[in-house]
DNA sequence: TCTGGGGTCCTAGGACCC
DNA sequence: TCTGGGGTCCTAGGACCC
């Protein structure tokens, strides 16, 4: 059964909701991410306008400061991106049979039906467009295919405010001249592997041997061979629940005083207690990490019998685990709960007598 | 250049059980 | 003394995405 899929991604998400609370600065080059000032930041998201400095994600805002000093450097707002975030994502699923959000500004539709009420795909991702754009004052772009995958690349072919179309019969022929890192899931480390094995473009991967491909990639491999077939079948649907949930901090300047390293602990275990109390979870894992000075990362990980929760044996835990790194200067300092499973009620529990 | 913070998924080895 | 095969759980690390 042939589907159409579009998936729909905001231009620059982060930079664009501060430029429509400020419409001043729209048009200069805003950068959002850590304090230039104070170093030890990267760049999160910055405008289009900033890219053209040569700025991205992931840079170190030092870095992005030697670029452009002129540019508008804010720190994120993440309350306001959730607000608008969930205005957008009510927006799209309206115009989807099946919506499946997937991030904070990206989301698949399944639009099988609904895009025969249109007169074109095309026209269809313009009414999109053209409603977050009115409703929300934000812009984005639309890949529509047979695929999640296809529609996933085809949503970053024309960036921003793009629109491309890959009918089924043009798929291939569309994958085929691309590099092999548009597929999501190949990052640096994936697409050396490949071009190691000679392989840099989709159509290269859609002639090598599956089994070849599992040999030197393992099950992703596999997964790649069938997404450069154009035989990704995944249906748009919801995500399951959460499955850990974690905070981490890196100081200021690296330190090994035990009384910095404790109110850390303290201060994360807290606002995790906090966010598991919210959604009423517990967890049966504590993982540490730990970065110290020359980057070097480490995670140590105790299970508990049981499932539990509460800051105490957050903390209780977290100290243990990190006795191993006492003395050593550390950069960076996090706490992951994982195993989590939702609290049972007592309600819940009194119901199973019966 | 000097590297954040929130996540997911996979791999591999070891312990343990049958 | 030399010793299988399968399954599950736990731990640590790493790649990747937004």
């Amino acid at each position: 059964m042939e589907r159409t899929v579009a998936h729909v991604d905001m231009d620059a998400f982060y930079a664009s909701c501060h430029i429509r609370e400020t419409p001043d600065i729209k048009g200069l080059p805003v950068i959002i991410g850590g304090d230039p000032e104070k170093g030890r930041g990267v760049v999160t998201t910055c405008s289009y306008e900033a890219r053209e400095y040569g700025i991205h994600s992931a840079m170190p805002i030092s870095r992005a400061f030697q670029l452009c000093p002129g540019g508008v450097y804010l720190r994120p707002d993440f309350q306001l991106y959730k607000s608008v975030s969930e205005n957008v994502m009510g927006i799209l699923a309206q115009f989807a049979d099946v919506f499946q959000r997937a991030g904070i500004d990206e989301a698949y539709l399944d639009v099988t039906r609904r895009v025969t009420q249109y007169q074109t795909p095309y026209h269809f991702a313009q009414a999109v467009q053209h409603s977050i754009l009115t409703h929300e004052c934000i812009t984005c772009s639309v890949g529509i295919a047979p695929s999640k995958s296809v529609a996933k690349i085809a949503s970053d072919f024309r960036k921003p405010h793009g629109v491309t179309v890959v009918p089924q019969e043009d798929v291939l022929s569309f994958l085929r001249p691309l590099p092999v890192e548009k597929i999501s899931g190949v990052g640096k480390k994936t697409r050396q592997v490949l071009n190691d094995h000679g392989i840099t473009t989709i159509e290269q991967l859609e002639k090598t041997d599956v089994a070849q491909l599992e040999r030197i990639l393992g099950k992703s491999g596999s997964w790649l061979w069938v997404v450069a077939n154009a035989k990704d079948e995944r249906p748009v649907g919801y995500r399951g629940s959460v499955h850990s949930m974690g905070k981490e901090h890196t100081f200021a300047k690296d330190t090994k005083n035990v009384q910095d390293i404790f109110n850390a602990v303290e201060w994360i275990a807290e606002r995790l207690a906090r966010r598991l109390h919210q959604r009423t979870m517990e967890f049966r894992t504590v993982s540490v990490k730990v970065r110290l000075k020359e980057f070097r990362t480490y995670n140590r990980s105790r299970t508990l019998p049981y499932h539990v929760d509460g800051k105490d044996v957050i903390i209780a835990v977290s100290r243990e685990l990190f006795q191993e790194f006492r003395g050593e200067y550390i950069r960076l300092l996090g706490i992951r709960l994982t195993n989590l499973r939702a609290t049972k009620t007592y309600q819940e529990t009194l119901l199973q007598w019966f």
